[in-house]
DNA sequence: TGGCTGTTTGCATGTTTATGCACGATTTAT
DNA sequence: ATAAATCGTGCATAAACATGCAAACAGCCA
């Protein structure tokens, strides 16, 4: 009787291509906004809706009010768990883990306490990580979820990642937002420090081309000194020790500006 | 009776023809709309939608409402692809070890193949391996006995190694005897190929940082063609394939110049 | 040449898919 | 608590679809 409906079916964009499209934006910004899209294509927000449907019943995304989001975490079957990482330095790890923002990008030196804290970063943070090391550049893209930028350079054997001239020129022209520089020791009157001259070196461009440092020390570590300095206490913001970290030295290290974080001494 | 219709066989283009240019037309921007087709070609839309239904039963294309687009190329996460070797990859990779000489410089390529083939490498033979894999790299530093380079960059998950700018310019700084381009698609007449942009533009930077190359392709890489080509097979001195490649294949490749290596039937 | 077969094409038919809108329910914000 | 925004569902419409059919053409054999 009167004006019908226009159904216009499309102009130009093809309905699956529509799809793919919007998964491809919520994969790169971790979100999508139903208005945005249906003007960005031309549509309405009924089909836009219908779209973020169907991929959410595919498990491709997580509709929310709005729009819609990357779908939850896999909570991690924990099928996967390495012997090697004993129940403290999982505990260390998580701790560590919990002062990671999601957005943003992290320098992630070799050592297997390192490794530990990739295997219990949120997936879901949309996190970018720097790393030396290929164990947990591996561990990582296993994971699926985390941008992995890897550090180029002479693998040192003992230590499982680059070191040296080219790998610390590499991390020289990057820039991240926090930094976890394995530690071989570290004391409240002297500082940071590493075995060996090269790693040390590269652990010190790590610091550097970091706004903020994070150590994580198991207590061996704690007021322990090696050969070759690393850096000043001043540049280093955060210390995670074991729940079992004596209560002195966690308050030495605390009068000289650091935040202490005490690991749990059991699982959550 | 009526007026019949007026079933014009076509004008100057042959269907095989048309579907040929279909099919390029899709790989280069990615998706075809039927209607811009037939209007492009001069032919109902009901001859196009014939050739895209043709071209889907072939896996050549993924059909969708109002055209087709590029096949959901399913990157097999990589983590199972990477499983376990079967024998058959085995045996590729001992007849390509097989080529190594000690003492000499190897560039290794991410791929499921090359993780093979660096499993079965000669621990004693000071060879020095530089690879874009972390995967590679771990198991070269689990085995020790070798020296290993790494890569930096920005690491492709579908690939599981660093492509890109920075890993192409670090390329570019090595020399190497040997190098080993994991294989996407090879054929004895256009050369080698590969499936993604940023990979191609790393294997050949690979190929022109080594002396010799040698490309180990199984059975199902033989004769195909992929999107984006590496280079001239002039630049492939070495082709190992499986034992159960066909007669007329390696003769075809051999009398392009390159050494056809046929890989062993059974464990030796 | 003439008849036969197979292929390719356009058209007609009925079916499926995608869309926008209307309406009421639900959620979020104020 | 009230208003605004968003959501889900049903509906009508048109485009895109699959299928069946007959015409045109090429090749083949007699």
């Amino acid at each position: 009787m009167v004006k019908p409906p226009i159904p216009v079916p499309d102009s130009g964009v093809l309905p699956q291509e529509r799809q793919q499209r919007i998964l491809a934006k919520l994969r790169h910004d971790g979100r999508v906004v139903a208005a945005e899209l249906a003007a960005a294509f031309e549509v309405s927000e009924d089909s836009i809706r219908r779209d973020l449907r169907e991929l959410a019943a595919q498990g491709l995304c997580k509709r929310v009010y709005g729009g819609a989001l990357l779908p939850a975490a896999t909570p991690t079957p924990l099928k996967q768990r390495r012997g090697e990482h004993s129940a403290r330095k999982l505990m260390l790890a998580r701790k560590a883990a919990s002062l990671v923002s999601a957005g943003q990008t992290l320098l992630i030196d070799a050592g297997s306490t390192n490794a530990a804290i990739a295997t219990v970063l949120p997936a879901d943070a949309r996190l970018v990580v720097i790393t030396n090391a290929p164990h947990i550049a591996q561990l990582l893209l296993d994971r699926e979820g985390f941008e992995v930028l890897l550090i180029g350079g002479r693998i040192d054997a003992a230590i499982g990642g680059t070191v040296g001239a080219q790998a610390v020129e590499q991390v020289r022209r990057t820039r991240a937002d926090l930094c976890f520089p394995g530690a071989c020791a570290i004391d409240a009157a002297h500082g940071l420090w590493g075995f060996d001259s090269e790693e040390a070196l590269f652990k010190r461009a790590m610091i550097e081309a970091s706004d903020e440092t994070v150590v994580v020390a198991t207590d061996d570590k704690l007021g322990a000194v090696a050969t070759h300095q690393v850096a000043e206490l001043s540049r280093v913001q955060h210390l995670v020790v074991e729940h079992s970290a004596d209560r002195a030295t966690r308050s030495a290290f605390a009068s000289r500006g650091m935040a202490v974080h005490r690991a749990d001494s059991v699982p959550s």
